[in-house]
DNA sequence: GCTTAAATTTAGTCTAGCCTAAATTTATAT
DNA sequence: ATATAAATTTAGGCTAGACTAAATTTAAGC
């Protein structure tokens, strides 16, 4: 009576590290329990294909799953998971640094490129980057063994009257949300002061390069920030 | 009745585009008509299931195919060929010039990779890399329209006595032969003069870097040169 | 030209991953 | 506590891409 496996690795489908992803980044980095439904709105599919992936991902001991009760990821499930997460980060780095596309370009190719096999690949790409520890969203990468540090960000529409902070990456990274950051002057690292707070609508005056900006609490609910 | 569509992409799944590489390969980039056994034996798979993609890729005016008489590529066929050699072969540059590989260890790695879809990502990586002609193996890498230039060269075999030249390619790729090369000190570009030939075996004594070397029929047999 | 072998296609299965519709379980509201 | 709604699972189908076995077509030898 053999239980097993730790060290034989598990070959997973592209679809499989799909789910494990939305699974991941759905239960705070797989610390959580997701439900059925959750995961199948994030993947854009019926809850009834979810059902069905849950049981297969379960048997292959990369999920716990009960019958109506949602699905955790087990560790290993999270080192997938992770490894995932850390590629498709390091790729979006390599886009942006090495082959100019902005930041709102490279989520489409780095979903592609994520789920290319090769230990080798994914180690001196993070070398050829120097090993960053944020991708051009702002996003932390998991290392190798899928640690990361949580940075302690905050959403801009925290921040109080009269205080400065930092960009340190985006909540919403849409393609729209990014283009009109670019048309305002705010990438990771701008320096931005809250002038003031308009109560009424949740607007913000902001001072960023000298220059006074307005913007509204969409925007400032979707910005992260460090005081500084 | 419309026949038409010549502006439309065809869209293709990773299965297709190594059906179409075989036939590109098999027949002479696109040139010639291919036979479904030799389809077969390239692709590792069974006869009955090329018949299936053959039917598929006939449907999408990827291939010209009438039973019994094997394929050959459409001009809409050999531009996704060549646009998948020409991805694999810019991929295992950079992974051969920018992250430590071997020129043997990148095959494995650019066969994943190859399948990327994104027009910009191949577009910026050739700029990147410096628009290179040739892979790390001397195999020509297709531009945009898919033209290259056929490299004039010929077997090491070929060579008569007493004469010089270069290495610029290999005609096996395996592992076990480019590791061979290495061991030897030969790489593209080494230059090679041909010492004297034994008629009994066909081997042959070269001089590499001032070293004599004797080296059998198969190697001569698989090694690129080009008169110098 | 006929016979046999080789090559190729057809017919029928299988699995992964998706779907719809129906059944079941859990949650919610009185 | 029970009725209803919401969430989830089951049952049954579908397609792509593979396979095996059987049927068919082409090629080769005499």
């Amino acid at each position: 009576m053999y239980l097993c496996v730790l060290n034989e690795k598990v070959l997973t489908t592209l679809s499989e590290e799909n789910y494990l992803k939305a699974i991941y980044h759905l239960g705070n980095y797989g610390a959580l329990s997701v439900s059925t439904n959750a995961i199948a709105e994030q993947m854009e599919t019926k809850a009834s294909s979810v059902t069905d992936m849950l049981k297969k991902l379960a048997d292959k001991g990369l999920v716990n799953y009960k019958k109506y009760q949602g699905a955790k990821l087990t560790d290993q499930g999270i080192k997938i998971a992770s490894t995932v997460v850390r590629k498709h980060r390091l790729w979006e780095v390599f886009l942006v640094e090495n082959l100019n596309f902005t930041w709102d370009e490279v989520h489409d190719v780095a979903e592609q490129l994520e789920h290319i096999q090769s230990k080798k690949l994914i180690n001196q790409l993070d070398a050829f980057l120097k090993f960053p520890t944020h991708d051009p969203h702002g996003d932390p990468i998991p290392d190798e063994n899928g640690e990361f540090k949580k940075t302690d960000k905050i959403l801009l529409s925290q921040m109080g009257d009269k205080s400065s902070c930092v960009c340190v990456g985006v909540k919403d990274s849409s393609s729209e949300f990014l283009k009109y950051l670019d048309r305002n002057g705010i990438a990771l690292g701008t320096k931005i002061q809250v002038l003031s707070k308009e109560s009424f609508d949740g607007s913000m005056v902001l001072q960023i390069d000298r220059m006074e900006k307005t913007i509204s609490k969409e925007v400032s609910n979707n910005l992260f920030v460090k005081s500084s």
